[in-house]
This record gives structure tokens, sequence and C-alpha cells, in this order.
RNA sequence: CAGGAUGUGGUGCAGUGGCUAGCACACUGUCUUCGGACGGCAGAGGUCGGAGGUUCGAAUCCUCCCAUCCUGACCA
């Protein structure tokens, strides 16, 4: 347990702070590979609750979970060709395996749609086959130039959904009802406040006819993408065979979808409520949603203090809280409080002579930062109180991070403004440009088309860049 | 891939040609206690990123290489 350093302060260099703050809140390290990670039990944790909440809404969907290989053919990514010059630039390949050059070198997988398309095309015979519902927990390798700890690294944890259907009316539900699995996820169990919205032409999945996508605010006014959900249409469908016979005995191609949500979502955890005191994690998926720090002077006085911490301990773990005990005995509680406030725990129980004396203990909140966040609270019925306090914290961190972005997002209807609002944060602009129009935009701005959201204003206005009558918004920002 | 920066105990750094390479934190033992990053004493831990060169002498100067981070380009 390093003594921490100083954090460097998010408002003169958001990059250093985070850098800092994930290595000395214990989340993750570096991997002996450039741009490689080690995921450290305290992020690994984290990560645990984001698949378990993701999990349950997918299972309850139908979707049922499968393990696929890691290693592709060459030959499957040559298929779609739109997917191939996708990823192309930054496959990871295999060209030596047993001791031997092999014949044809394997990819390792940047993203699975073709080993799904190999096999779907295999399973699937008959109108009563579909729909196909399955869902892959694993990593995937992306030979990224710039990488950075979460957000970008050369392999990455993620789930992909994989499903095929039998209409494009109903694959385009599928893939709205995961983009709908998304935003609630990040909303309410992440207290992460996202956009759902379409991406443009330019930023879409390569082989995909749609891409939608949930898109977040971090602390730095950066959109950081947060989870995309994209409809294939039969392009997949069409490069694996993947077709199946219907009542009137005919054969046509599947309509398939994919989705997926990455361990990238615990940058988007960070950045979105961390402070300058550290972490702050959101209390539904915090490792640890309370610890108690017990204070003595003496062994009389630790025996007293400690037969109190462990009654409490168990009341709350009984009420169902997530709930931790520092009894290391060679740091002093002031240190503690800040070593777990930089943890991001979201609730704090210090109990000491005094408090049991008063019939008291000290109930702190992560989100109210430092002694404010304290108050002193009558010892009787803590775990319920404990458990209000949570869910206190866990609305208080939504509404903050809903008001920031807010506070940072704003409308505007010229190119001066757009400027000065894609500089700190979002830029909300009616848009009907085209490609090379939004590609003029990031050279001069470095700021794109983050998404068209999904809730539009009615009527129509003039676009921002062209002049043009336009007839949706568009959400232009700075991203990671 | 280009530009920049940095490589010295576990971590963060100091040390720009000269004796045994220092400091802080962490670590081990011990004493002392602890309500917002306690204090004392004792201790362990380093082929100074690598290779070659200059020199009586190199962490320090030169050449090459390697690695990491930052910025840009690129990118779900």
């Amino acid at each position: 347990m390093a003594k921490a350093d100083k954090l460097p302060k998010q408002n003169q260099d958001f990059n250093a702070w985070y850098n800092t703050v994930v290595l000395q809140a214990d989340m993750a390290d570096y991997g002996p590979v450039r741009g490689t990670m080690i995921v450290k039990p305290y992020g690994w944790a984290l990560w645990e609750n984001i698949q378990a909440a993701l999990d349950s809404r997918f299972k309850a969907t139908g979707v049922e979970n499968a393990g696929f290989p890691m290693f592709i053919p060459m030959e499957f990514l040559r298929r779609e060709a739109k997917h191939v010059e996708g990823f192309a630039p930054e496959l990871a390949v295999v060209t030596h395996g047993g001791g031997k050059e092999l014949e044809e070198p394997v990819v390792v997988r940047p993203t699975s749609e073709t080993l799904i398309g190999h096999a779907y095309s295999n399973w699937i015979q008959s109108y009563r086959d579909l729909p196909v519902l399955l869902n892959l927990w694993n990593s995937v390798v992306r030979w990224e130039l710039r990488t950075k700890i979460f957000l970008r690294t050369l392999e990455f944890y993620w789930q992909e959904g994989h499903t095929a259907h039998a209409s494009a009316e109903e694959a385009q539900e599928r893939t709205m009802m995961m983009l709908d699995a998304y935003t609630d996820f990040a909303v309410n169990e992440a207290a992460v406040p996202v956009i759902p919205g379409e991406k443009s032409e330019l930023e879409r999945f390569a082989g995909a006819d749609r891409t939608f996508t949930i898109e977040a605010m971090m602390g730095d006014g950066k959109a950081l993408q947060s989870g995309t959900s994209h409809n294939l249409g039969q392009n997949f469908s069409k490069a694996f065979d993947i077709t199946y016979l219907d009542e009137n005995n005919e054969r046509p191609y599947c309509w398939t979808t994919s989705w997926g949500l990455s361990s990238r979502f615990i940058g988007a955890i960070i950045m979105t409520h961390g402070d300058d005191k550290g972490l702050k994690l959101p209390p539904r998926l915090a490792p640890i949603q309370t610890v108690i720090v017990p204070i003595y002077r003496n062994d009389d006085e630790a025996t007293a203090v400690m037969a109190a911490v462990a009654r409490i301990e168990n009341e709350l773990k009984t009420a169902g809280v997530r709930v931790k005990v520092d009894n290391r005995d060679n740091l002093s509680p002031g240190f503690k409080f800040n070593d777990w406030e930089m943890r991001g725990v979201p609730t704090r129980i210090e109990i000491g002579p005094r408090d049991l004396e008063n019939n008291s203990v000290a109930l702190a909140r992560r989100d109210v930062p430092g002694r404010d966040g304290k108050q002193f609270v009558a010892r009787d019925g803590l775990a319920e109180k404990v458990v209000a306090l949570l869910d206190d914290v866990q609305v208080a961190m939504l509404a903050a991070a809903t008001a920031f972005r807010d506070a940072n997002t704003e409308d505007v209807d010229n190119y001066n403004d757009f400027r000065r609002a894609t500089a700190k944060g979002f830029a909300r602009v009616w848009w009907a440009g085209t490609n090379e129009d939004e590609n003029r935009i990031k050279e001069e701005t470095k700021a794109t088309i983050r998404c068209i959201p999904m809730e539009q204003p009615t009527g129509t206005g003039t676009c921002f860049f062209t002049g043009k009558s336009a007839d949706k918004v568009a959400i232009f920002a700075r991203s990671y």
C-alpha cells in the first residue's frame, strides 16, 4: 500500500490525473508489452460487477452465452470487404505455431463477426432455428498505435453479442433493444448519463449498415464512446452464406446484429465521476460499498472497538452491503480516510472510543469529499442508514454527472460558437453536411460527430456549417 | 509512424568527468499510538535501460540499440 503521492489536479492535467489515479487506486497496472494492461483485483471486481449487471439484462431478452475461438483464419476476414479494410491495419497475425512457420497464418480475433458468420451458416437451416441470440465474454486484440490504460489497449475485455434474424425489422428491433440495455445499464448502474444515438457514416463499424452508440462526457469535456450496437444487415450473412428455408420453401439471407461493451467502460466510470481526491465509484457497481475504519489508542480500546466493528460488519452483510473492515494496524485513521477516498469507496464508517460512549458512529459519503461529507449518526439502525445513504449517493452521482454534462453542452448555430463549444464540451447543432464537411470540421477543430441522438427536436433547422435546411441535430465533440 | 520527454534500490526523484552513488516514501524488526496522509531507533535493498567507444578514471562525454510515457497522425 504505497503512501499516496499527491494526485495531479484534474483541471491542470486531466491525463496525468487519470494515469495516476488508475495506478494508485490499484485498478490496473501496465503489462510487460507496450500497450497492454494488467487488471488488478480491485479493477477486476468492478469489471465483474459490470459483467453481472449486463449479463442479467442480456439473459432477460433471451440471450445465451457461449465461447468462441481466439484464432481466425485470415481468409475469413477477407470475405467482408469493408470489414477487412477496417481492421487490417490493427491485426495481430500468428505466423508460427508448434515451432514451424504456418502455411496459412491465423489472426487473433479483433472481434468475432466472421467466426460467428461461419458457425451460423452451419447452424441455421430453417426459419424454426431463428432467431439465434448469443453473447461472448472474451478478450480481443487490436494492435493500436497509441494506447491508454482501459481506454485503448492492445488487448481488452468485453462482451460481444451476435444475433441472427429472419427479418430486417426484427434485426433493427434487436439492435435498438441492446442499445436500450446499454443505456439503462450506464444510467442506472454506473450513474453515467449517456446520449444514445446513431453514428454517422464515417464513424460506422466496418461492415455494419447502421451503428448505434451511447456517448458519455468525461470530466474534461471530451466524449467517450461507451458501448455500440450494430445492425449488420445482410453483409455478413452474404459473406458467410447464412441462409434458411422459410415457410414458402425459399432460401433468404439472415439479418444479423452485433453489440459490444468493453472494459473501456471502467475508464468511463473513472473519468465521469472522479475528482481531485481520486476515484468515485457508483454504489451499485462499487466492489466495496462501505469501509469500516476502526479508531483506537491502546489494546483495551482496540478490543472494545473491534468487537463493535464485527457486529456492524455482520449487520451490513446481512443487509446485503458489500463491506470491508480496514484492520491494518500500521496505518493511521487519517491515512485510511484518504486512501479509501482515493479508491472511490462510496461510503465509510468510522468508529472509535468516543462513539462507543455516545452510541454513535461517523458516517461519510464519498461524493461529498473531506469532512463535509461526514456526520455522526446514532448506532441504532445503522445498516438501514447505510443502505439509504448508498441510494442517496447513487442518485446524487447521476445528478451531478448529468448537471456537468448539461452545463458543458451547448446549442450553437455558427462555426465560431461551435469552436468555442467543442473546445470545452459538446456542441449540439442542426446538421445537413456531407462526409467531406465532417472531415473538414474534424481537421479544423478535432471535433467529430459523436452521434445523431435518438431524441430529436421536432421540426427542422438550418445546418450550422452548410446553411442548408436540416431535419436532424447532431452532437459534436472531441473524443477519446 | 513522426516529434518531444524519460530510463539511477519496490515507487518517486537528486546526482553534468574524481573517494564507499544519495534523498524521500514504501519495506523488515522494535518502541510509541492512531478522530483527516503520527513519531523515534535499528535494518535490508542499486551490475545507474543495453552494447560499444573516449579517458588514468564514466551514472555523467560520444555512437548505436532497446523500452516506456506524452503530443500528433491513425483507429469501433
